[in-house]
DNA sequence: GCAAAAGTGTTTATGATACACCCATGC
DNA sequence: GCATGGGTGTATCATAAACACTTTTGC
């Protein structure tokens, strides 16, 4: 037991992690009658857990859990997403605080929500989300969510559609070596609407942090495409300079 | 006394409250050798409150304290910045949690900030902050501050800068009738950099957004200038079919 | 009349947008 | 040979930036 001379929140944190779809979403996520988008077949999807506990017993929810006493914030996210999806290395951002008071029907409990983003073509996810259930869902077909969960995601979305304009974000999503298309498709899914692809290419390769490989893609029923490496070392350098993406 | 199962931290709320100097700062602030600025002599400042209780008695911090466990957190933040403020009407908006372990030496807390702007032309704020020392800074003369309140305030700088230039927010530190200089001398005190006049007022008064009245300024030892008007509603509105600020 | 700030346009450069065809490859 | 996506350039438009003098008013 531990004691306080005035009652104290409980404090969480959860995940809103972002991922690009591969069309084989794990779980529970039915995914029956959907259209391909702009995205390369692929969609903007979102990590979600099934609850097997009261409160919301079976729905579903965001990732998270109690922040231990001694533990850093951004800590306590990375440790809940390893322990529920075996991801260690991936994008963290804090979203901000919810508390409205009445969120959590046992006791107050605040969370600190962060935007996660995980690169599946590094790290076969759904393979390491053991017993819980758990499913990538599209944004645009979520389930009814548990707590305020749905709030929590659609401030992520708004986040992640504002950072996408102005941080190298996309290649988050994307393996080491892409093609132009994937980085396109990839900002057409996160933003939900199309690009022209000349323009796009043009900014995005006027930037000069794009490089092209001396490698193409393989296995493709048609012209393999140009192989090109994000230069995230002359990025990083430029951005301590005051430099300033912008896509 | 209040029994749990498991320890929580205890979480509080910070305020950065933001105001444009009017350069007779209250309690201590010693402001001695200041250059004018290019902000029509007033500078961009925040709020402090000198702490009488260990730790850090006799430092400058940030105010705020305890959220109550049944309150709201922008509630609290009010709630806060009423007791030791006196100011009820103001800009809030949520900077993010901080939660290191070790950043009270007491107990764990984490802080849930939040960017305050309060107008110092409808609301004498100094005259309200009564037995408490408290002072106005200037953000480019702050003293040393207790806990991680520097990098709290510096985040807040940040945030005020980025929104800045997205969001119509200059009109938070101004009376209802400003003149264009006022707007451009405000807006250069948050950048810390001089902007051109005839731009900026193109920019502005291209908008729409700003209203001539049928008035001038009075008592200035010059040509008095116009008065102007921000349409907040038709702002309000325009905003909500997606219109965007840019400034 | 002089100090102090108000007010006012044009030119240039840069970046954003719109737009369509031929090419390479695998099947 | 045909389906699929890869790759490319130009003209137009809109916005941003640079820049200096005359006018009004109070003292």
């Amino acid at each position: 037991m531990f004691n306080y001379q005035y009652p104290h929140p409980a404090v969480t944190v959860d995940c809103v992690v972002f991922g690009l779809d591969d069309a084989h979403s794990g779980g529970a996520a039915q995914r029956a009658n959907r259209s391909t988008t702009a995205a390369d077949g692929r969609d903007l999807t979102v990590l979600l857990i099934q609850r097997d506990l009261d409160p919301y017993s079976g729905a579903w929810a965001l990732p998270g859990g109690f922040v231990k006493i001694d533990e850093d914030l951004e800590a306590a996210a990375l440790r809940e997403l390893e322990e529920e999806t075996g991801v260690r290395d991936l994008y963290l951002d804090q979203l901000g605080a919810f508390g409205t008071p009445d969120r959590d029907p046992r006791e107050r409990v605040i969370t600190v929500a962060y935007l996660a983003i995980v690169n599946l073509f590094d790290h076969p996810v759904t393979a390491a989300t053991d017993a819980r259930n758990a499913g990538w869902f599209p944004v645009d077909e979520l389930p009814r969510l548990a707590f305020d969960h749905d709030v929590i995601l659609a401030a992520a979305l708004d986040r992640l559609r504002a950072t996408v304009r102005d941080e190298p974000i996309v290649f988050e999503f994307l393996p080491d070596k892409v093609t132009l298309r994937q980085v396109q498709a990839t900002t057409e899914a996160i933003l939900g609407e199309p690009l022209d692809k000349r323009n796009f290419r043009k900014k995005l390769l006027a930037t000069g942090l794009i490089v092209p490989l001396d490698e193409v893609e393989m296995d493709v029923a048609h012209r393999a495409a140009q192989l090109h490496r994000f230069d995230r070392e002359r990025y990083d350098a430029l951005r301590a300079e005051g430099y300033r993406w912008n896509a």
